[in-house]
DNA sequence: CGCGGCTTTGATGTTCATCAAGTAAAGTGG
DNA sequence: CCACTTTACTTGATGAACATCAAAGCCGCG
């Protein structure tokens, strides 16, 4: 968080979620004068675990992940946090230090909105106050769907429900670059890099993806949709 | 959902959380306009996923399990919750239908109110509404939190988690009586229920718990805890 | 050019689910 | 109330799934 630009206003910020579409052009404005916004290159810290949260963290571009090392020096990535969400939303509300280190995994654009001018606005104006809540729901519920899916399968499942997740979720698209390492994958979905390699190199030569480094290519949805599911 | 009663003015109940503290008296009055209440036996399902929402759900007294079927036709808790909280509270905001089936663990007292009300009241105090958003982020994290730290353990890990989890969060006492079966246990924390047990009477044999059908008490809680945090 | 991090494959051993089989406890119906 | 059924609990044996170790190639970077 050390230099900061200003952008234009939020009101034409074509970036802004259907969220602030409840606000006033009087509460945008607002938002504009307690606002500030930064880039951050792939492999940038956001925020880490522990820091003072001051602010509302609001993706615009880019994709960032969550991580947290566990008591056994592990570390474990908890999602991936889409455009146009807020990030670090959990937290915010209930703990005054952020939980999670927040990292760029690709090049992430990131709006700061100080914490006192939401909570002042949820204050004000109820319909933004619902849909605040009906936001974090949204991410608590994603999240915690993800993890119970995950855990319940075994090996194959979960690299197929991975790939499944990216190509539907993230880049809406069957050919896309995998923005985190091999290594990375295994702490998203609690298992070893090694294992994480074996399982993209067995789908390589059962014909259900293309790999060529970073970037997939998915060739057989349906029957990675199958393994995702049954796995 | 069946018989109904109603009981003293939410104003004079002694459950009553401190979030409601931030309501003025004419407003808890509406609340009790807006409100049922009724008591479940142990074992009674108090909500099926994928009923439709209509109310918010205070667990007065008693305990009750949040669960859900995955795609392999596997049941698997997600959490249990607590007396003095909200309970399928995530969802309520999100969703129009329940994601989990919620069901009394323990005889359980839970109060039923309706959703509209409580969104009114989100739309007219300011301070109220930020309340909600504490404590939905609150449990959201903790069962985010408890998961990710059962998935990184291995299986005498979690059990000892588990163990040391009821004995400080829930029961606040180093003796207690499970609440839920073996096969239940394996539910909550991803694993066999034959392994559940021998991994107990592992623990049982090194002194470390005195078990009694489902009487548990925990003799040596530092070890446990060791074993929760490195295992 | 050499060091460190990422990737890959093979070999090995551990952890764990599953199967089997038996006991105990708790409902169920005559 | 007792035979009967079902559900929960328990232990041992087996094999599958998985982590770990080892070694080697690759690439970017100082």
């Amino acid at each position: 968080m050390k230099e900061i630009l200003t952008t234009t206003a939020c009101a034409a910020c074509s970036f802004r979620s259907l969220l602030f579409d409840k606000l006033t052009d009087e509460e945008l404005q607002m938002l504009d004068r307690h606002r500030t916004y930064r880039d951050f290159k792939k492999g940038e810290v956001v925020v880490e675990e522990g820091e003072r949260v001051h602010t509302f963290l609001y993706l615009k571009t880019g994709l960032v992940k969550l991580s947290k090392f566990t008591l056994n020096k592990k570390n474990h990535i908890i999602s991936i946090a889409k455009p146009k969400t807020f990030i670090g939303l959990l937290t915010v509300f209930s703990d005054p230090y952020f939980q999670y280190t927040i990292t760029a995994i690709e090049p992430s654009s990131i709006c700061f909105i100080e914490i006192e001018a939401i909570k002042k606005l949820i204050g004000t104006n109820g319909f933004f106050a619902l849909d605040v809540l009906g936001k974090i729901c949204n991410v608590s519920d994603e999240i915690i769907k993800n993890r119970i899916n995950i855990c319940s399968k075994q090996l194959r499942g979960r690299i197929a429900y991975l790939l499944v997740y990216f190509a539907k979720e993230i880049y809406t698209n069957t050919k896309f670059n995998l923005p985190i390492t091999r290594r990375e994958l295994g702490e998203l979905i609690d298992m070893s890099t090694e294992n994480v390699i074996r399982i993209l190199s067995e789908f390589r030569k059962d014909g259900l993806i293309r790999i060529q480094g970073n970037q997939i290519e998915i060739l057989n949805f349906d029957m990675l949709k199958r393994i995702s599911k049954f796995g």
